[in-house]
DNA sequence: CCTAGCTGTTCATTATTAATGAACTTAATT
DNA sequence: AATTAAGTTCATTAATAATGAACAGCTAGG
C-alpha cells in the first residue's frame, strides 16, 4: 500500500480544500486537540488510536512538544498533559489583546448596572470563543470562561454574531448540524433562520435556555468603526431573574456599550 | 554548502545535547516564542530575521498555525499574532490542574489572614511559571499572573524552589547568569548560594526587593506526600508593609499551608 | 501618476526528514 | 514467573520541508 497522509482519519475531517503547508506541524497540532476538559491526560497508545497515527510518531511528536514545554508528563499518572508553555503564551495573548482591553471597562459597567454576568466572545470558525467575563459585584464563585469554546447557533452571544455574518458562515453552521443541547435548542434550519431574522430586526439576540437549561441570555454584535463585525457581548442569568422587561433593559445597556465601543475599535 | 539545520541560530542556543525528535515541529514551536508581551504582533520578514529561517519557511509555518487557530492575522495591522486556540488550550490546562485546585483554597486562606497577595508557581527549566494568585479581600485591580515566567534566583518563590533543588539545577541557574534586576539582586554566585543555605536553615526564602524595587516576598517550598519538590508558595507586598515581624508571621502561615497541602498532593 | 523598495506569497526542485513497523524495555497484572 | 499492555528505540524508505528565485501587493517619495 502506498502511504498517503490523506488516507489518515486525522486529516479527512479537518481539511476541507486547503491542505496545510507544513503537514507534520498540522498533524502535531491536531494531537493537542485531544487534550480537553474531559480528557486532560492521555497516553501514547490512546492518542495513537484516536488519531490513527503510529505509536512511534505520536511518541516523537509528544517528545518534541515536551521539550518545548507544550506537553508535560504527569509524575503520578505517567500520562501526558498540556504543559505550562501554554499558560505563558496564553498570558501574552490575554494581556496584550487591545480589543479586549478597550471593551472590558464597558463590560464591567453593564455587569454592574444589570447585576448579571457579561461575556465577550469572538467568532472562531463555526464556533465562538469566550475571551472575557465581567461579573456583577458580589459574585464570589465565577468559573473561568476565558478560552471556552461554544456553539454559535445556540448561545446568545453566538447568535448575535451569526445574525450579522455572511450567508456562507450561516450555511456552514447549519451544515455542521444543529445538535440540540436542551429541548429549547433551535435545532432545525428554518427555526434558526427565523430567529436570526428576528435578531436583526430587534438588534439583539435572545437565547432562551437553548444552550443551558434555566439560563437566559441577551446578545448584541460588536462592530468596529468601519462597520466590520468583530464579535459580540452577551449578558446571562437564571431565566427566573431575566424576565421579559429585563431582557429589553439588558439589550439597551448592551447596545449603548456596543455603540461606544464601536467608535474605539479600529 | 550543505544545508544542516544545526547551523541555524534558532537551534544552537536551544538544544543542549538532545536533538528534537521532530525537527520541523521544534522549529515551528520556537517561532511562537517570539510573540511576547513586548512584541505581541510580528511580520513574516521580522520572524525570518529573528529566527534565521527563510521567509518562505516562516510563511508556511505561520499559515499552518493559522489554519489551526494558534496564530491569527490582525485585521488592522496585517501582522501575525497569537490565536485564540491558545486560550482554549490554556483553559483546559487551567481548569483541569488538580494540584492547583487542591492548593488554591489554602492560598486564599493565607491571603486573607495576611492581607497580602499569595502566589503559586512551579519550576520550568531554570525559570518559574506562576500558576495561580490569591488576592486579599478588597484588592480590586490585580493583573493577571497566570502563565507569567520569572527568574528563579531573584524571586521569593523561585529561591524557595531553588533552595530545595538538586545542585545540578542550581548550577544551571548560576551558569545562565545572575542578571541583576535591582541593586538588591544577588547577582554573584557566592551571595546566592549563601542565601539558599540560609533559606534551608530557616525553611523559607526572603526576596528583599531583588526582583522588583519596593516589593518584599517570603517563599516556602511545596512538597508532595512522598517528599518530592513540586513548586512553591509566596506572599508579596510593599516592603514598607512587610516588616521583619510580618515576615516571620507570613512564613509561619505559608508553612502551615504547605504542610497541609503536602498530605494532599500525590 | 509612476517608480523604488519593502513585505508577503507562490512555486518547482532537491536534500532532509518524517513515517514506518518490528523489536526492545518497562510497568502492571495474574 | 508469566502475560499483557504500554512506552521507547531504531534503521530503512517514502514523503516532505527547505531552498531561493520570482511574483504580487502595498507604501512612500519624487
Amino acid at each position: 500500500m502506498v502511504y498517503s497522509v490523506y488516507n489518515n482519519e486525522w486529516l479527512v475531517c479537518k481539511v476541507q480544500e486547503n491542505t496545510p503547508k507544513v503537514k507534520s506541524l498540522y498533524k502535531a497540532l491536531c494531537l493537542l486537540d485531544y487534550f480537553n476538559s474531559d480528557h486532560p491526560e492521555r497516553g501514547i497508545k490512546e492518542l495513537s488510536d484516536l488519531s490513527g497515527m503510529l505509536k512511534s510518531s505520536v511518541y516523537n511528536i509528544l517528545s518534541t512538544f515536551q521539550m518545548c514545554g507544550f506537553i508535560e508528563k504527569d509524575s503520578s499518572s505517567g500520562k501526558y498533559k498540556l504543559g505550562k508553555k501554554i499558560l505563558t503564551l496564553s498570558n501574552v495573548l490575554y494581556s496584550t489583546d487591545s480589543a479586549k482591553a478597550i471593551i472590558k471597562p464597558y463590560m464591567d459597567k453593564v455587569a454592574e448596572e444589570c447585576s448579571e454576568t457579561v461575556f465577550l466572545a469572538f467568532p472562531s470558525g463555526t464556533d465562538i470563543i469566550y475571551v472575557e467575563g465581567s461579573y456583577p459585584p458580589g459574585v464570589l464563585y465565577a468559573r473561568s470562561i476565558v478560552g471556552v469554546k461554544a456553539e454559535m447557533y445556540c448561545t446568545g452571544i453566538g447568535k448575535a454574531i451569526l445574525a450579522y455574518s455572511d450567508e456562507a458562515l450561516i450555511q456552514m453552521v447549519v451544515d455542521k448540524g444543529l445538535e440540540p443541547f436542551t429541548s429549547f435548542t433551535l435545532s432545525d434550519e428554518k427555526a434558526l433562520r427565523e430567529d436570526l431574522e428576528k435578531t436583526r430586526q430587534r438588534g439583539y439576540s435572545i437565547d432562551n435556555m437553548e444552550h443551558e437549561y434555566g439560563i437566559r441570555c441577551v446578545g448584541v454584535p460588536l462592530h468596529n468603526n468601519s462597520g466590520h463585525l468583530m464579535g459580540a457581548l452577551s449578558i446571562s442569568g437564571p431565566s427566573l431573574r431575566v424576565m421579559d422587561d429585563k431582557v429589553v433593559f439588558f439589550a439597551e445597556k448592551l447596545q449603548e456599550a456596543a455603540n461606544e465601543i464601536k467608535g474605539l475599535l479600529k
